[in-house]
RNA sequence: GGCUCGGUGGCAGAGUGGUCAUGCAGCGGACUGCAACUCCGUGUACGCCGGUUCGAUUCCGACCCGAGCCUCCA
């Protein structure tokens, strides 16, 4: 697989799709820039992670090496104040949001990153590269800071397509003193009383966010890697630091080959951000939701499009994933052998075609919708193709049956009840006493339970 | 103010210079004891005004409205 269509990719710096090719044939490298863990995810930090994951899945099926990392932040302003704030140490913050964003994670069904990197671990991989642009010219220490000077960069703002005059002409914050240029950022700053520190050629204290990810990049995947990617608002200054750090460095032309930037979720117009408070963790919707279908809501748009969030979406999203497992259910399990040669064209030339998963979604619609109208005899073959498509986009990966029965909470009547019922049922319809049968019906109806008559018996599902 | 990016049918959301997105919801039909499931059918959708064109939702220009970044943020 992989030769019969080849991945495109929109790069946020061309400004463009074009064809994709990793530096070295047959191996892809990725960083995605992962959480800050002070606290719980949103649905919104989800986004990349599934729209990454899927890329990754892809990525796959093309190239035989896949090296994907994304980071823990475990140092920073927000998480010392968490800390002080909870009384607690900062190491108990970061444990334990680590563990709940990486639990979090898995039940979206997002793979776990080929590499992990913690800024803590990576401490003097970082004091090196600050080392580095010091002797290099490119940074300068002030007053315990040390300072990336911006205007020792002649592309400094290519990323996001603004000039320094630009970036001046709309300051709306106060400059601080230590700064020679406004547009001057921290890469390392002294740690003040009973913050944390390490010890460095500048006296205590931490690195500057921009710097983190530099320095993770090239210790764990290099100095030119294939594929960045992150939220839009990482644009700037986030990446175009990291572009000015990394090459400043190196001395490379080229840092990242492809940088890839999902849009937001919107609440109301609006984004949904941490700053604004209108968003909704991922653990709240996960009470409600499962995780499949918060992954399928994500995927029901483009990347590169806000998607309007809601309740709605997901009721929209869980219906329609129902529908998808009852197709899945009509047929028997037998052994399948699902892999992705059985990837239809049409489905794998969206997913090429810059990840257009809502035009892959429309495709496996199209699978499901032969599978049911399939002959028996065929049916399988069907199912594995549906299967095999599903997988690519993380869905339908639970047992039909299970899926159906299931629902988000256990809440209400038991399986054993609906089964005993289902058998009263029958024995009424058998009677002809169709009053009673569909008395039972409207019961279960009541409890949430939906009856399906088929050949083969009735089936039954959670609502 | 500077720099980006959008406005598609009830909802979500693709896409295209000239018969079709797709899903959810609705409506009609088949199936069913009745339903559900499934299948078939069904919507004069492309912000506004001009221009280019044989033809524009799709290209160009103006306008209106909205969002994002410029400050920590996926």
């Amino acid at each position: 697989m992989g030769k019969s269509s080849s991945l495109k990719i929109y790069d946020t710096m061309r400004g463009e799709k074009v064809p994709f090719e990793p530096v070295v044939p047959g191996e892809v490298t990725m960083y995605v820039c992962g959480p800050t863990v002070y606290n719980l995810a949103h649905i919104g930090n989800a986004r990349p992670v599934v729209v990454f994951d899927t890329l990754y899945r892809l990525l796959e099926t093309h190239y035989d090496k896949v090296t994907y990392a994304r980071n823990i932040t475990d140092v920073d302003d927000k998480i010392i104040a968490a800390a002080r704030e909870g009384n607690r140490s900062i190491e108990s913050v970061t444990d334990e949001f680590t563990a709940k964003y990486r639990e979090d994670m898995a039940e979206l069904n997002a793979l776990p990153p080929t590499l992990e990197p913690h800024a803590t671990k990576n401490i003097d991989a970082m004091i090196e590269l600050t080392r580095t642009l010091v002797e290099k010219g490119h940074a300068y220490e002030s007053q315990g800071h040390v300072l990336f000077a911006v205007d020792s960069m002649e592309d400094y703002g290519k990323l996001s397509k603004r000039s320094l005059d630009d970036m001046l002409a709309g300051a709306r914050v106060e400059v601080a003193d230590y700064k020679r240029h406004p547009g001057d950022f921290v890469l390392w700053k002294p740690a003040k009383e009973g913050e944390p520190g390490w010890d460095s050629p500048w006296g205590t204290g931490r690195p500057g966010w921009h710097l983190e990810c530099s320095a993770m990049i090239r210790a764990h995947l290099g100095k030119t890697i294939d594929i960045h990617g992150g939220g839009r608002d990482l644009i700037f200054p986030h990446h175009e630091n990291e572009i000015a750090q990394s090459r400043c460095a190196h001395g490379e032309d080229e840092f990242v080959r492809y940088w890839m930037h999902n849009a937001y979720l919107d609440i109301d117009g609006e984004k949904m951000s941490k700053s604004l408070g209108n968003f909704r963790t991922v653990r709240e919707l996960l009470g409600r939701y499962r995780g499949e279908v918060l992954r399928f809501a994500l995927l029901s748009a483009h990347y590169r499009s806000p998607l309007n969030f809601s309740a709605e979406l997901l009721e929209q999203a869980e219906t329609t994933l129902n529908g998808l497992y009852n197709t899945l259910r009509e047929v028997d399990d037998i052994a399948l052998d699902v892999d992705v040669s059985l990837l239809d064209e049409p489905f794998y030339a969206a997913l090429n075609d810059d990840l257009n998963t809502p035009i892959a979604i429309a495709e496996v619609h199209a699978i499901a919708r032969e599978l049911n109208k399939a002959a028996p005899e065929d049916k399988p073959r069907h199912k594995a193709r549906l299967l095999a498509a599903g997988g690519m986009l993380g869905i339908l990966e639970h047992h039909a049956e299970e899926w159906l029965q299931g629902g988000a909470s256990d809440e209400g009547i038991s399986a054993e009840e609906v089964e005993a019922l289902i058998v009263e049922r029958a024995e009424s319809k058998k009677a002809k006493n169709f009053a009673r049968a569909d008395e039972i019906r409207d019961e279960l109806l009541a409890a949430g339970v939906v009856l399906e008559d088929s050949r083969e018996g009735t089936k039954w599902r959670r609502q």
